[in-house]
DNA sequence: ACCTGACCTCGTCT
DNA sequence: AAGACGAGGTCAG
């Protein structure tokens, strides 16, 4: 399948509505996202990128989609889900913003955490104008390192402003190495993770899935939790609403057991799923 | 080892 | 109209 052929099958406005990126704006028919220092344009079946980078592949187009989707069928729910949703994937984001906006999301939602981006990325960000529209980049992590912890509480991140200021100055000085990260196993790549301030199992998942290349991780939030109450009350053993670390890694493990090393895939259809099925707001 | 509550903020509910 | 509640969690005690 052609690179052109494989953008045909997807669905740009179900995949950015599933809870995986939180910069992203429709204007008439065009699709208009910030990823880092990217302005990304989405116009039916072209991409252009505003940035003189070498392309990241954003749409995940190397993946082998076919082989995945075999993989995850194998589940009856997911397999409903894909059903539902076939044109959904999962994003290559960059990792700082994931990082960052992730940290934004914890006990927060989706409205929330967009706004909360979005004032970030108007104090700290640079400014660009595409198509007659004003957009700001993602800040740098100098940006946010230099911000006084007041400076990003304005912005409305509440207790999380501090967390946010200590994460950027680990990434600025490169005691956090994304592309180190990318290359190491899973389980240490999570256990580096966890040592920043206000990540804890559920983010660190979340920046490993949407841009550290482990498919396997598969995030536990509250709507996974009603998922597998719900659907595999026989498969799974859900302990308690609140997980432990004990907890939380013992049904991870059991989850990726179940469905597999593409698990990652399986959990964004299942909350896509379940989050239109309570007729969850999106961006 | 496990559990509880506090935490910024904001929209929604009462 | 003002106060309570909870939201895609984390961490300390």
């Amino acid at each position: 399948m052609s690179d052109l052929e494989k953008i045909f099958h997807i669905d740009l406005d179900s995949s950015i509505n599933s809870g995986q990126v939180f910069l992203w704006k429709k204007i008439g028919p065009k699709w208009y996202g910030i990823n880092g220092d990217n302005i990304l344009i989405f116009d039916k079946n072209t991409i252009h990128q505003k940035s003189d980078k070498p392309s990241f592949d954003f749409l995940r187009l190397n993946d082998d989609f076919i082989k995945i989707l075999q993989s995850l069928k194998k589940d009856r729910i997911v397999h409903n889900a894909v059903n539902l949703y076939p044109g959904l994937r999962l994003f290559r984001q960059d990792p700082y913003q994931c990082l960052i906006s992730f940290l934004v999301s914890s006990n927060s939602n989706i409205q929330k955490i967009q706004s909360c981006l979005h004032n970030l990325c108007n104090k700290f960000g640079e400014k660009k104008i595409v198509d007659g529209v004003d957009f700001f980049l993602f800040p740098e992590p100098d940006a946010l390192a230099k911000a006084s912890v007041s400076e990003i509480q304005k912005c409305g991140l509440g207790y999380r402003s501090k967390s946010v200021k200590n994460a950027s100055v680990l990434v600025k000085n490169e005691e956090v190495d994304f592309e180190f990260l990318k290359e190491e196993d899973y389980f240490s790549a999570k256990k580096r993770l966890k040592e920043i301030s206000g990540i804890g199992n559920k983010v660190a998942d979340c920046i490993l899935l949407f841009s550290l290349e482990k498919l396997e991780a598969f995030p536990l939030d509250r709507w996974m939790l009603r998922v597998l109450e719900k659907y595999y009350v026989k498969k799974f053993h859900i302990s308690t609403k609140t997980l432990t670390e004990k907890t939380y890694q013992s049904l991870h493990n059991d989850v990726v057991d179940h469905f597999g090393c593409y698990a990652g895939y399986a959990q964004q259809f299942l909350f896509k799923m379940e989050r239109e099925l309570n007729e969850k707001k999106w961006l």
